[in-house]
DNA sequence: CATGGGATTGACT
DNA sequence: GTCAATCCCATGC
């Protein structure tokens, strides 16, 4: 078991109850960190995953072991970062698309250049640049660090969560894959 | 080897 | 509401 972060298993299931299981939870990187309050599940059966076109160079990531991150370049400008699920040889991942943050608010606003809270990590690429997640970060254990996923705070166990679709795909558009917190101020802007 | 399309964001009309 | 920025990678010639 990790030291600090959920265990390997928790991302070793389907990738549709682990993106909902994730809400709540705490991402950390070098002391910053903020609590997921939206997240999108992808899975390699349907075209909206990276990882429906089989195991290529940029998919090989989410066909590995569970647990571990996912980043990539989106538009080419911003880092996209995903929590691979299911076992080894399925293709799957969680996209952190938003959080509440929680430490280390005024490094966020130097790295972000904003000062209002709900616009340092209201979006999957604004959410990495809050945390200073790059590519390099890609394939790196979850676990163990240094990007970290903890378990839910107290009062975040029972917090109400709505599904419904994912945004920015043009593909699979039907399935209910997005998660997020009902009410939260903290969401992409789209609802 | 050339090409086209994004799991986005922020600036501008 | 519209649109450019910018780069990685899958695909096809």
């Amino acid at each position: 078991m990790g030291v600090r972060g959920l265990a390997a298993r928790f991302y070793a299931r389907d990738v549709v109850e682990v993106a909902r299981d994730l809400i709540g939870c705490v991402v950390e990187h070098e002391g910053v960190s903020g609590v997921i309050v939206e997240t999108e599940a992808y899975h390699d059966s349907e075209p909206a995953s990276h990882a429906f076109v089989g195991l290529t160079a940029r998919s090989a990531t989410l066909f590995g072991p569970p647990g571990r991150a996912y980043v990539y370049r989106s538009y080419g400008i911003h880092a996209l970062l995903n929590a691979v699920c299911e076992p080894e040889g399925v293709g799957a991942g969680v996209l952190i698309r938003a959080l509440e943050p929680l430490e280390g608010i005024e490094i966020m606003r130097a790295r972000r250049g904003l000062d209002r809270v709900e616009d340092l990590c209201s979006g999957p690429g604004k959410l990495t640049q809050a945390l200073d997640v790059e590519l390099g970060e890609n394939g790196a254990d979850l676990t163990t660090g240094p990007v970290v996923v903890s378990r839910r705070p107290l009062a975040w166990r029972e917090v109400p969560i709505v599904a419904g679709p994912r945004i920015g795909i043009t593909k699979a558009v039907e399935l209910p894959w997005r998660f997020s917190v009902v009410g939260s101020r903290f969401v992409s802007r789209l609802r």
